[in-house]
DNA sequence: CGAAAATTTGACATGACTCAACTGGAGTGG
DNA sequence: CCACTCCAGTTGAGTCATGTCAAATTTTCG
């Protein structure tokens, strides 16, 4: 098994990062660099809403979620993040804006994170990183395409078995009021969802 | 005004791509030589379902949309492209798969195409084009997930108001079906939306 | 002008939300 | 080990949001 602790959490980085592209010793020497590990415990922001996000973090273990708080104080889950993912306001990252979302931890969690002027100074020192990147961005975005398409074309229950689908194990670490409102219900109506489901 | 002549096209997607980064002679050279300007009649398809998607078109003038027709025939709107957008099945694209999805021209429309492997060759010959589409895909996603926030947290109303508000013009150029499949409800629901807006 | 498509309207059915009450663990402190 | 609290989850009644279907009306376009 992977070593997931902070010291060798980097190599992690660099070999997730080698099965799209082979880095060179510089690059490699870059990302260490550039990349810091933290531990956040469940509970803890990495962004809270009205800051500028100013840092991306890819999840080395435990769990992130990304949200939002509506004028009615309920929160919408725009993102899980699990092991492998990479988060952040991506919106308030580059615009140096703040950010009308907030992410924190679902499960203590450790994350390596790049500072926003450290990434474009990446960007700058290895192109390798915009190609990287582009790839990244691109599954995100076909992920996100998927989603969003589930969410009009699908009513909750089986947007609900989807869910199940794609996140098996995840339905079993978090709780169900999470997926709710990842799910755009509410937590009452999931429930209903569930129990209809263990009758077949 | 521009000219969005098919013959000078390529010379606005320079113009556009300089908007973000200056680009050195070879390399507007290279999008000269691998963007083939192409005119779409109302109603006809650049991708079908089934087939894979092997080009990415940037609209030069007209209206695209990229849509998947569900297994009870309903369409759903993914993505319209306008003028500047750009448009593919991205997923299709880069797994060389069969695409779910189609896309049609919803009006008389000039794009700028690149194939699959000129693409892949522009990234190699031009880096610059990594970071370019980097920062395109990474305000695609932005704006998708802002769309799909929409979507879990609020009423239909509340999208529509939106939807006028981000396509003020669009409005008055496509048919309300659409608006409707691309805000994830009926036609006929969408209409009792409108009824009522009136009034006020 | 005439046919086809888009839009509207109404009656009814279903999906999903609200609110409040209840249930059942998982800590926590004595 | 027990009593207590707290929070997630469940359940039910009533309500609102949205869908379905069919018919009428308007618009578009050949």
């Amino acid at each position: 098994m992977a070593d997931r602790s902070p010291n060798n959490s980097v190599n992690l980085l660099i070999g997730y990062f080698e099965k799209m592209l082979p880095l060179t010793e510089e690059e490699k020497e870059l990302v260490a660099s550039r990349f810091q590990p933290r531990l956040y415990r469940k509970r803890q922001f990495i962004l809270q809403e009205g800051d500028v996000c100013n840092v991306v973090s890819f999840v080395v273990s435990g769990c992130l979620r990304l949200y939002k708080v509506d004028q009615a104080g309920a929160t919408h889950i725009i993102q899980f993040a699990m092991e492998n993912w990479w988060v952040s306001d991506m919106g308030s990252f580059y615009s140096r804006k703040p950010s009308e979302m907030s992410i924190d931890a679902i499960e203590d969690s450790t994350v390596l994170q790049i500072k926003h002027d450290d990434l474009l100074d990446l960007y700058t020192k290895a192109p390798k990183f915009d190609r990287l990147f582009r790839v990244l961005v691109e599954r995100s975005l076909v992920g996100m395409q998927e989603r969003l398409l589930q969410t009009i074309s699908s009513d909750a229950t089986v947007r609900y078995e989807f869910f199940l689908k794609q996140y098996p194990d995840l339905a079993n670490r978090i709780p169900n009021t999470y997926i709710a409102s990842f799910l755009g219900i509410t937590p009452e109506f999931l429930s209903k969802i569930r129990n209809k489901r263990v009758l077949r």
